[in-house]
RNA sequence: GGGCCGUUGGCUUAGUCUGGUAGAGCAAUGGACUCUUAAUCCAUCGGUCGGGGGUUCGAAUCCCUCACGGCCCGCCA
């Protein structure tokens, strides 16, 4: 069978690879340093699918989501208190959590991910950097590899042309002294007794990207010996044992770790004996401009602050649409995506038709990865994303009955139906409120200042109030509106500006007929009312 | 030095993985909704798909090559 999605594909592979496996654990790396953005969630969004590829082609499956919290803190992340300076160096998952919510540092960071999984419906398995060291699950594989270190060594300079790792045991003890991780260096291994000696002698300078100031860490100078569950692996091996030790049979990876993952590729081939994972390797995401997301710089899009203005299924069409090319990540793309998602729905459920027969294939599977394999039986409302936020950054945050009113102007626009399911209810709420959120941040606060008004635009608005009526309807609102301005010799655009200001602070909105009909006329007179009295006098 | 990704009308881009008539939005122009901001709709304008070569009945799409741009690696993880 030919699959078109490359999900699909690369599950085939994988089977293929080795037919015959009980279970098929595919993998992300959670790190647990530095504060995740939407890439981190990416890498673990495409290897949960893949997993789903892999049970709908009837095979156990698994997604394991590792989080690698005995790396060391190298540099405090943006926001975070500048006491943890004396933690530099040492494994996160031995770190306080400065905010006293979990554990442990590492253990609050990769938590920020998790509960951005479980928010978006995929299932995991949690698993511990930390936690598997000190278990001893990668026991035969530390012992190996410290015990061939040389031949890890050449294969290290082989694929990477790096000669440090000739001389050097591709491990870190954490010493037992001071509890740094990035100070040690092994000096001598003892398959015997499966203990390393090390000396903690070195030098590395962090960071704190709050301040900018660099963080210089010194070793303690002591010497010791310890076990080898009481330490890590360099990364040019580490991934290639962990693979073997889980079993692992997909990895999903981005561009910054290209050269590490082809390396322990070849360690785990040439070395451990085992036939790396499948992989599919994804570009990192950019600034608008193409300039570097760097998590000092404070410019992270959190998945947690996406799921603010979008649903899950527009960030997961983001990570599954394409794989191999560079995307922007910000604001603008929010709506973008949102529609996106309307339109495979649309195209799924035969709504708007693709021609192509390859492309309407493609277009329905991205649909169903999309939900996850979990299809509704039937579509949602597909209302467009930036109608609602039009109407949203019109009508005040604090106005009652805010949801109705907007409902009653999709309606009345013929952009959603006139009698709508309690679900559909629900739907539409969620998306005024996903707008509500998303114009909020990127169109800025409405301001409304006391008007100044001319003599002729004050009688307009005084003629308004005794002219509008409950028995109106919408039409004749928007007529009386008009005629009004023309009989005060005031241009009907203006007074129209002048009306949404007054309504809801802002230049522009809804057909005003429509907007006053939905607000109610005896409140729209009441603002009127109290506009007209809070205004100043202005010349002509 | 090694590697990855991009280059499509004035601008932003889809389409590249899946070869089969290059689509959209913005902008511009003209028009419609008996007169209004906004919105909507219709129409028009505009592209040798970065250059060159190859494969093919057929290439924006696959292969090679060159140019330009961006990023990653060459500390550590």
């Amino acid at each position: 069978m030919s699959e078109l999605f490359w999900a699909d594909k690369s599950a085939q592979q994988i089977i293929d690879q080795d037919p015959s496996r009980d279970i098929y654990v595919t993998e992300c790396g959670l790190g647990a340093s530095g504060i995740p953005h939407v890439g981190s969630l990416g890498d673990g969004i495409r290897s949960y699918v893949v997993s789903l590829a892999l049970k709908e082609k009837g095979k156990d499956a698994l997604f394991q989501a590792y989080s690698d919290d005995r790396d060391g803190l190298r540099k405090i992340p943006y926001g975070f208190p500048s006491e943890l300076k004396e933690y530099v160096g040492n494994p996160v998952s031995h770190i306080p959590d400065p905010f006293g919510c979990h554990d442990s540092f590492g253990h609050h960071i990769s938590s920020l991910l998790t509960d951005a999984f479980d928010k978006m419906g995929i299932e995991y398995r949690f698993q511990s950097s930390d936690e598997a060291y000190k278990a001893g699950i990668l026991d035969k594989e530390i012992a190996l590899l410290l015990e061939r270190h040389k031949e890890a060594g050449t294969i290290i300079r082989n694929v990477t042309g790096q000669e440090k790792y000739l001389t050097q045991y591709p491990y870190f003890a954490i010493c037992e002294e001071c509890g740094k991780i990035y100070t040690t260096r092994v000096t001598d291994f003892d398959p015997e007794a499966e203990t390393v000696s090390y000396v903690c002698d070195g030098e590395f300078v962090g960071k704190d990207s709050t301040t900018g100031e660099d963080i210089v860490v010194r070793g303690c100078g002591a010497t010791g010996t310890t076990h080898i569950r009481n330490g890590k692996l360099a990364w040019k091996v580490e991934f290639a044992a962990r693979w073997r030790a889980f079993g692992i049979a997909f990895e999903a990876f981005g561009k910054d770790i290209l050269e590490s993952v082809k390396v322990n590729d070849a360690i785990c081939e040439q070395l451990l004996s085992y036939t790396p994972p499948v992989h599919a390797f994804y570009e990192l995401f950019v600034e608008r401009g193409g300039g570097k997301i760097s998590k000092s710089k404070g410019n992270v899009f959190t998945p947690q602050r996406w799921l603010r203005y979008g649903a899950p299924e527009s960030l997961i069409l983001l990570m599954l649409k394409r794989l191999a090319y560079a995307r922007v990540v910000d604001l603008e793309e929010i709506p973008k995506l949102m529609d996106e998602v309307n339109y495979l729905e649309d195209v799924y459920f035969g709504k708007v038709k693709v021609n192509n027969e390859k492309e309407r294939t493609h277009l329905r599977r991205l649909y169903e990865y999309v939900k996850l394999l979990d299809v509704p039986e039937t579509p949602s409302l597909s209302v467009p994303y930036n109608v609602i936020a039009n109407i949203a950054s019109v009508i005040p945050a604090d106005t009652p009955n805010r949801d109705e009113i907007i409902i009653n102007i999709l309606q009345n626009s013929k952009k959603a139906p006139s009698s709508l399911t309690e679900e559909q209810r629900e739907d539409l709420m969620g998306m005024i409120r996903y707008a509500t959120e998303w114009t909020k941040d990127a169109g800025g606060p409405m301001a409304h200042e006391p008007l100044e008004l001319t003599e002729a635009e004050r009688e307009a608005l005084l003629q308004l109030i005794d002219v509008l009526g409950d028995d109106m309807d919408a039409e004749d609102i928007q007529n009386a509106v008009f005629t009004t301005a023309q009989q005060h010799d005031l241009k009907p655009a203006k007074f129209f500006k002048l009306l949404y200001y007054v309504l809801l602070g802002v230049q522009r909105g809804p057909r005003a007929g429509t907007l006053i009909k939905t607000i109610g006329v005896q409140r729209a007179c009441r603002i009127i009312e109290r506009e007209i009295k809070a205004s100043r006098q202005g010349s002509s």
